[in-house]
DNA sequence: AAATCGTGGTA
DNA sequence: TTACCAAGATT
């Protein structure tokens, strides 16, 4: 594997970035860096664990509500958890948002309110791994900490055309950001191979042409950058089956309740579901109802979660009486503010219950699941 | 240490 | 439609 000089690497690397960086929502620009213009931890804390696996484009919006409504660590540690996972809720990972809050806590009750400002000290707080605590560091407080995510795993193997598969190099792919990263402004250099990543060496049909780091890398002289990173093909998703009640109170209420602390979509809301069978055959009637009420199949959904697809069959009732489990009634007026994950604000589609306006019986279109017509 | 954990966009 | 991907962490 041919050594790439680290000096000159970052050179060229910064040059680009700061012509070509991303205008980002979290991000002190390096006109602004250069400047003395220090990034906020507690933002570039947020913005990170957001972008854990997620999209930029799906993270602005979520980024703006949380910096509107908790403007400081102290600000989020002080609210309940139930609200931190209601303004999480679409964003997916959920567990990412149990240990944000947990983490701002450990913040404010462990560190006096100030993140501690090194990689390793980072790494022991909750949500905070490898690369988040680096990335932190690297950004937020000058530590020129090794930052390895998705973007720099492609660009590094592209360079040195390593064909180790992953997950199995991240160790060597790690020694190589280690001696490529600079002293000096380590944060934009890590923001500068992400956006490398993001923006020139992307996953299909790389700017190799454009790329400023074109003289260092192996892979680009015999065209062959797509082929990397090398990585084991992921098995096929199965399917599983279930049944969820929408149980509907004469004012328009719903009755919801929420689902255990850990594991599948943990401590989120949703109106009761049946646990969900690894028999895609399941055939699930009324008498899987958690409480007895005139139940009506009323639809179907579908979604495919990271490691199982789900068909939830949809059933309603309109009831009078309180459920006698636990839970709680849900106006019209605060079902958007629930932290209901897309898959349950699917099923309540499918149930038409609306997330705008009152009417939940307005005859909208139904575009997504399907619509059965049962005995009526 | 392989499995678990969401969602939306795109080829 | 299917498959893969996007600033990974936890157990």
């Amino acid at each position: 594997m041919p050594t790439i000089d680290p000096t000159a690497f970052s050179a060229a690397l910064l040059a680009w970035y700061d012509v070509h960086h991303r205008d980002l929502p979290w991000r002190v620009s390096p006109r602004q860096r250069a400047a003395g213009v220090r990034a906020d931890p507690y933002r570039i804390w947020l913005s990170e664990i957001m972008l854990q696996q997620t999209t930029v484009a799906a993270v602005k919006a979520y980024y703006a509500k949380f910096l509107a409504r908790w403007p400081s660590v102290a600000d989020l540690a002080a609210a309940p958890e139930g609200a931190v996972l209601a303004e999480w809720a679409g964003l997916g990972y959920y567990a990412r948002a149990r240990n944000l809050h947990a983490c701002a806590k450990a913040v404010e009750g462990e560190h006096g309110g100030r993140f501690p400002e090194t990689a390793a000290a980072l790494k022991a707080l909750p949500g905070i791994g490898d690369y988040t605590s680096a990335a932190i560091a690297a950004i937020a407080f000058d530590e020129p900490a090794a930052v390895v995510d998705g973007n720099v795993e492609r660009v590094v193997t592209r360079l040195q055309a390593i064909d180790a598969p992953l997950p199995g190099a991240k160790p060597l792919i790690r020694n190589e950001v280690a001696a490529l990263t600079p002293r000096e402004r380590p944060g934009d250099f890590a923001q500068a191979m992400m956006d490398l990543g993001a923006t020139i060496c992307t996953p299909t049909r790389p700017a190799c042409a454009i790329c400023p780091v074109r003289p260092f890398c192996t892979a680009t002289k015999t065209a062959e950058a797509e082929r990397y990173p090398v990585k084991a093909k992921k098995a096929a998703v199965p399917a599983r089956r279930g049944a969820a009640f929408v149980a509907v109170r004469g004012d328009g209420a719903v009755f919801l309740r929420k689902r255990p602390g850990s594991g599948m979509l943990g401590g989120m809301s949703e109106p009761p579901t049946t646990a969900w069978s690894a028999r895609a055959d399941g055939a699930l009637g009324e008498a899987a109802a958690p409480f007895a009420a005139e139940w009506r199949l009323v639809g179907e959904i579908e979604h495919t979660f990271t490691h199982f697809k789900l068909t939830l069959d949809v059933w309603h009732a309109a009831v009078t009486g309180d459920p006698a489990i636990d839970g709680w009634w849900s106006g019209p007026e605060n079902i958007t503010a629930e932290a209901l994950p897309t898959v349950m604000r699917k099923v309540l589609k499918a149930a038409s219950i609306g997330t705008a306006g009152t009417d939940r019986r307005a005859a909208e279109p139904q575009t997504k699941g399907k619509r059965l017509h049962g005995t009526g």
